[in-house]
Order: C-alpha cells, then structure tokens, then sequence
DNA sequence: CGAGAACTTGAGATAGCTCAACGAAGGTGG
DNA sequence: CCACCTTCGTTGAGCTATCTCAAGTTCTCG
C-alpha cells in the first residue's frame, strides 16, 4: 500500500487547517482537523489501482480530492459487492477497529489526502468534537449501508436503477448533468445486478425520455420526478 | 411509543452500575454506563409490538435483557427488510443523528432496558471514553452491515441460509442446540428471499444431514464445516 | 381438543442471468 | 492526424434460480 504511482511523482504535505482550509461548511476533514493541526499528504492513485485491502491495518483515513474511489467485498470466487462509491470531498477508510472491512480502489484516476489514524485517533482521545464528529461520520456510513440493504434485498433492477441515478444526479450533478466515473460492471456490482441488466435499465430510460446520453458515462435527467415514481 | 403493555405492568427502574451491573465485561450497556451512573428502566413489549417506527425522534437507545427484536425497513407496498435482529444482550436503537432510521419491533414477548439517549450525550460530551464507545457499537453496526449487503447483493438463497444459521448458532446455540426467536417470513425478510425459499433451503440442509429439527425453530447443526463450505 | 398460525411442498411463472455477437468510443503508435 | 486496437457498452436469445400461487400438514396455544 501507498505505492506512489509513476504518474504522480509530488507528494504534497499540508497542515490541514492552515495551508488547507476547509472547501465549505460540510468539509469532513475541515471539520475535523481544522483546529487540531493535524499534518495530511497529498497522494494519487491510477485507475483501478487498490488503495487498501480488505483486513489490511487501517493505518490512514483517506479524503477524495479528485477521481473516484470505489470500497467493495469479494467472495472467494470473485463475485464483488461493491458498498460504496467516494466522489470528491467523500472521507472513506475511517475505521473504528483495527482494520479496514472493505477494500478501496481507485475507479478512475484518483487523488486523495489522507491523514494518520493514530493522529486522529489521539485528538478524539483529547477533543470530545472530533470525538463526536468521527461517530457522526461512522453513522453516516451506516445510514447509507442501510437504505443500501433494503435496495439489495427487496428493490427490482429498475428500481435499483432509479435510486442510483437519483443518488448520483444529487452527489455529482454539475449544471443538470452528471458525469459518472464508474463503468456499467461497477454499477452491477453495487446494485446487486449485472452489467447487462443496467445497460437494459438505463437504455429503457432512456427511450422513455426519462434521461439522455451524451456518451455512455455522460447522463442528464430529463425527468427526475417519474424517476422518483419509479423508486418505490 | 413506550405504551405499556397490558402483560407487563412492572415498570424496573435502576441505577446501572449499582443495583444491574455488567453480566460480563463485553455487556455494551454495562461498558458505557457502568461509571456513569445512568439511570436504565426496563420495560417490556409482547410479540409483533413496534418499539419505535422509522424516522421516529431517537429518544431513548435500549438493551435486550430477554426476547428478540428486528429493525427494518419498508418500502410502500409493504416490502421488508429486516437489517437486524436483536438478540439478549445486544444494544439497539443508538441514533448519532436525531431519528431512528429504522423501525424496530418485538419478534416474541420481549424485555428491555432502555436509557435516555440524551443522557448517553450528556455523557459522552464529559467522558471520552463512553463517546468512544458509542462510536465503536455504531461501528459494529457497520460492519454487520457491509458484510450484509455482499449477502444480499451476491449470494445464493443457499448461501445466505448458510451464513444465517452459523451467524445464528454463533449468537444464541445452547447446548449445540439454538432455539430460533423468529419465523420463515422474518427469516425472509432478512435475507432478502420469500419464506417459501428459505423453508426449502433448510428442508434441503436437513435432507443432507447437515442439520436437525426438534420443531421447525429447534435446530442443531449436525456439520458446521459442510454448512461453511455452502456459505461462499 | 379445536382453531388459527406457521411451515412444508409442489407446480408453474418470471425477473434477471448467462452466453454471444455486434457496435461505439477512446487511447496509442505510426 | 489517421488507423488500429482494446475496452466498454448495447442488444438478443435462451436459461435458471427464485418467486408466486396453491394445497396440505404440523405445531401452538387457548
């Protein structure tokens, strides 16, 4: 782990909170370190490149700068579900336990900051805020991995669909259309479903007018409330 | 919510710690409160009783002392996913946010203790080993969770009946022997199958020698390695 | 002992999967 | 800048695991 990529020669330290102030109000790592002085690297991975694995010590917590970042399980026979998708601005890697319960790897080219969980850890321990701060962070993933289990467990494909494009469209929509990282078998894989099985999905959307194509990854909701119907 | 049922008219109200210590040092309840000095009242549901709904205010966090709980979800033509079920012993209901994001029901005649959520707050704002330990069972959850959704977004009905009765004999076998609190259909809705499946599943798995019945929620496990082969 | 709920089993239906072929797009080297 | 090549996405056809519907059986509890 933290092999540096060929591409990305410049590792970039920052006292997070003094050359790198939060982006907004919502930052995850501004809310958190922005008053403990905490030290993050800059670090960027390639497309498809694993950035921890599942069991490996969770050593850092990880923050998307740019790219996308994918945390996922596999069965023995290759099978994968994937648990989550981190966009820009996403902290992932946070662990309470020792080690990290999902692998991460980078779905396109990536760059994070991260920061030293021991670090963090030691200001939780001294800080109530970053304390309550890191659960809230926890139970945020928790909120999510639960509408994800009712999705998995009890939605249909087209359903399965709709919640994601709806979950995209509010997570990366720039001026009504979003530009999806991910390829049709990364989708599969967190909606439970094939690649094929999406492909069908997005294309009967699309010839409902629902949505539009500017090439496959290019989306623009046409018509967000009948998706929202189509989502049970 | 909290309205007492007509078989239960005691109401137990304790200073944990003193009068109901731990049962053992991994007692969740007993771990965060123990030093603290909440005040825990127990209070009991009957069977198929709600004990808060989804989205309810998250006003109190509870222990089963006896029984067992399912949390869930629904969607609004009735489908269910159960996330959770809750066992003696087991904490449940712990919000970081200000709502239960999943409703939470007695499976049988079940009794709990339950303390103000604001005065976990309160607690864990002066004491930073129960904020700790509040972030570590919300993590718990999470990991539950995730293995969870690789459940229901890629195993075989066999599969997930196997990683069932081996989460379930892990969690409350006696004897060998584990006395199941829940039925086919809850059963179901927790792993996201119609009853019908998993009864076939389990009708298979004893054909196969691999389990026992004394009465269809009486099971042993006659070969725990061959029912981990059949889990992925 | 009787009635209702829970469970099992069977048979047919189907949503989503598998396998396969084709087409589009994007990156690379000439 | 073009042409190739690889990867990605789409679409079709048939298959199958699981669901649905239905009937019969067993268990529980009043």
């Amino acid at each position: 782990m933290l092999t540096q990529t060929i591409n990305t020669p410049a590792i970039n330290t920052q006292i997070i909170g003094k050359v790198a102030p939060a982006h907004s109000v919502t930052d995850q790592f501004g809310a958190i370190t922005g008053h403990v002085g905490l030290v993050a690297t800059e670090f960027s991975y390639r497309k498809d490149e694993e950035i921890y694995g599942e069991e490996e010590p969770a050593e850092y917590v990880y923050q998307v700068v740019s790219g996308a970042v994918s945390s996922y399980k596999l069965l023995s026979d290759g099978r994968r579900q994937i648990g989550a998708f981190h966009l820009p601005g996403d902290v992932f890697g946070l662990e309470s336990g020792p080690a990290h319960r999902l692998a991460a790897e980078a779905i396109i080219d990536t760059t994070v900051r991260l920061v030293k969980r021991a670090s963090l850890e030691k200001a939780a321990g001294t800080d109530v805020h970053v304390a309550r701060k890191l659960w809230a962070m926890t139970a945020s993933e928790l909120r999510h991995a639960e509408d994800h289990m009712l999705l998995l467990g009890r939605k249909t494909a087209m359903e399965r669909v709709a919640t994601f494009l709806l979950e995209m469209d509010r997570r990366l929509a720039v001026a009504g259309m979003m530009a999806l990282p991910m390829c049709r078998r990364d989708i599969g894989d967190y909606l439970g479903l094939t690649l094929e099985t999406v492909s069908r999905a997005l294309s009967q959307l699309h010839s409902q007018g629902i949505l539009g194509f500017s090439g496959a990854r290019q989306i623009v909701l046409r018509n967000r409330q009948r998706l929202q119907h189509l989502d049970a």
